[in-house]
DNA sequence: AAAAAAG
């Protein structure tokens, strides 16, 4: 009943830039979070306030929400943030996301936001934030205030999941400090720890922007003299990612380094484009029961991965056709009759060895990059920190490039002006395949999705991505060109002759393929790139998967995987890596192989996961926890227990 | 041996 009244009304005050609550079934889940909703303020229309109140099911509506960054003072911010946003930053008008966080966060309470990626996020929790640290200290706002700040006094931290999207918060955070006296530290893994310390202990912290390992290594230092007893606000951003394995163990761990909301009242902000359910005890221990507002936005231009960008799906005859497929969409946009806009283009691959691959062929064809005026750069998790920054800074700055890339820059990145964002292979999942696009069509540009698929991985993909307006796109060429064609056009021709000469200066990389794409990472290698023998599977790999009798399949060992002589890789840093991590170098090796894993057809039906099989290029097996929209899904079509009200609730399908 | 994240 309740529901069913915030459902109706979500329909009936949908209107133009008008802030919308939507019903779904994150929040019976969430519902134990909260006592009571306090939505009122997102409702943007009197009608809507008036119809709930009327129902006795709301507060009244206080004033109108603050939407524009110039009347912030209304709500009590502070005169130098509104300046540095305003006359420094140059906004002026809010995003839906940021008016309908910002509003309810300057109270002080906690916040589980729902939002998706987009421009404007960042602001809606630093706003709040700053805001939060000038109440506390508002000496802090004095841009020559003598009051010496100290990394043993910490009094926001800002958690992402990835380095880059770190130091990007912390340029915009830089930013809006500007005009104050707050100090902005960034602290990620991969960089000197010495050095950030050196300066976090001269220049003091207010506000740090970390990664969780690297804050947790801090933290736990008694050495490092970095601490937050009297922390006012701690975010995660990307939460979804942040709660998730593997994550929030380092999360819980930090969280005992900080006091205890008891000890210290301090504002929790989760902001999530998705709160999968096994998400959602992690974060109910992490805000106040009492103190908590979840919010859901939903922006009308925020679903535009959905709506405003065009996707294409590309149906490739076999891998070989591939790379070719990207050298033709890159000529294409590059001879179109309207192509004022410079080419820019992300390329994911869902495992590491494929996108240093992908770069390695794509260096070495230099005529037609070079004729193109496109820079290649490339980015993933082997590559040093250095090479990670300078790979992201370089592709930021371009004007025309591509970036061939693994799910770091998945979410949140904001390249500028990214005219095409390209995915070779099946999507780990639907979350992961809307934040690639994402990565384009941003701040109002316009922008194209590309999904490259060989036939086989079409069927699974259809299922893994449904409710999303993606197209097939036959225009052309080189998808579905056979190799030794001689009628191919000129053009294709070329694009299949230079992916070809690259092979040959490129080192052997092991491949392995799983179930049904034998046959076409068997041809790709064979054909294409002209191996004597098909690609090797270990044997204890092919045991593992099930894969030992496998048709096609050959048990044994690549070259490739006996260690080759050291310093091929000198050709450029794509060719060598050092593990960060392990501090391994691992350029003798290509140990990492080319590969995803996968169970074989006899995998679980439904649920869990009928991930079957996968390419090099393809995925990894779909995440075991169900996605926000894959439940949303899954629960509409039957008779949901809560009752949907009116609203007609669709099985959403793969458009193509 | 899925990416990511500490050394």
């Amino acid at each position: 009943m309740f529901r069913a009244s915030i459902q109706r009304q979500c329909e009936n005050t949908r209107s133009e830039h008008l802030a919308i609550l939507r019903q779904t079934p994150l929040q019976p889940a969430l519902r134990c979070l909260a006592p009571r909703y306090a939505f009122s303020h997102l409702y943007s229309t009197e009608s809507a306030a008036a119809q709930a109140n009327r129902e006795g099911e709301f507060a009244p509506v206080p004033s109108a929400p603050v939407t524009r960054f110039g009347e912030l003072s209304q709500l009590g911010v502070n005169d130098r943030l509104i300046e540095a946003l305003t006359r420094g930053m140059g906004y002026d008008a809010m995003t839906e996301v940021q008016a309908m966080t910002i509003n309810p966060a300057l109270k002080g309470s906690d916040m589980v936001a729902q939002a998706k990626t987009g421009t404007g996020k960042t602001l809606a929790f630093l706003v709040p934030v700053f805001q939060r640290v000038l109440t506390d200290q508002p000496d802090l706002a004095d841009p020559r205030a003598r009051r010496r700040s100290s990394s043993e006094d910490i009094r926001a931290i800002i958690l992402s999941p990835t380095r880059e999207l770190a130091e990007q918060i912390g340029a915009e955070a830089r930013k809006l400090a500007k005009n104050t006296s707050i100090v902005v530290q960034t602290a990620v893994g991969g960089t000197r720890k010495r050095e950030a310390l050196f300066k976090m202990w001269r220049e003091g912290c207010d506000i740090l922007v970390a990664t969780p390992g690297r804050l947790n290594d801090l933290l736990s230092d008694p050495e490092a003299k970095v601490a937050a007893p009297k922390l006012q606000a701690f975010v995660l951003d990307e939460a979804d990612r942040m709660l998730d394995v593997g994550f929030s163990d380092e999360i819980r761990s930090i969280q005992d380094l900080l006091p205890s909301h008891t000890q210290v009242e301090r504002q929790t902000l989760l902001f999530s484009a998705t709160i999968p359910r096994d998400v959602v005890h992690l974060a109910k221990s992490m805000v106040r029961p009492d103190n908590f507002e979840f919010v859901q936005t939903v922006k009308s231009d925020d679903v535009p991965t959905h709506e405003r960008v065009p996707q294409h799906l590309v149906t490739v005859q076999g891998f070989e056709n591939i790379f070719p497929t990207i050298l033709e969409i890159l000529h294409k946009a590059n001879t179109a009759q309207d192509s004022s806009v410079p080419f820019k283009a992300i390329v994911f691959f869902s495992n590491t060895a494929s996108v240093q691959f992908a770069s390695e062929v794509f260096r070495k064809t230099p005529a037609f990059i070079r004729g193109s005026g496109t820079h290649i750069y490339e980015i993933h998790s082997k590559l040093t920190q250095g090479q990670r920054t300078s790979s992201a800074d370089y592709f930021r700055r371009a004007s025309s490039a591509v970036l061939f890339s693994s799910d770091v820059t998945a979410r949140g990145m904001d390249f500028p002006n990214v005219t095409d964002v390209i995915q070779i292979g099946l999507p780990p999942d639907r979350d992961q395949y809307v934040h690639r696009v994402g990565r384009t069509g941003r701040a109002g540009n316009s922008g194209k999705g590309w999904l490259i698929l060989a036939e086989q991985e079409v069927p699974e993909a259809r299922s893994r991505l449904p409710g999303l307006p993606i197209k097939p796109n036959d225009t052309l060429e080189s998808p579905k060109h056979v190799l030794g064609d001689s009628s191919a056009s000129g053009d294709v021709s070329r694009f299949f002759s230079e992916v070809s000469n690259a092979y040959q200066s490129v080192p052997k990389s092991s491949f392995r393929a799983v179930s049904d794409v034998i046959t076409l990472l068997n041809n790709w290698c064979l054909r294409a790139m002209g191996w004597a023998e098909t690609p090797a599977v270990p044997p204890k790999i092919a045991q593992n998967r099930n894969l030992a009798r496998a048709p096609g399949i050959r048990i044994g060992f690549d070259v490739s995987e006996e260690p080759v002589e050291r310093g091929y890789g000198n050709r450029g840093y794509g060719n060598r890596g050092y593990d960060n991590r392990s501090g391994r170098d691992f350029s003798f090796k290509r140990d990492d192989g080319f590969e995803s894993r996968g169970r074989s057809e006899h995998s679980s039906p439904r649920g869990g996961g009928n991930f079957r099989g996968s390419t090099s290029f393809g995925a990894r097996a779909p995440s075991n926890r169900n996605s926000f929209e894959d439940r949303f899904a899954s629960r509409a079509g039957g008779g949901d227990r809560g009752g949907r009200g009116g609203g007609q609730r669709y099985t959403p399908r793969a458009s193509f």
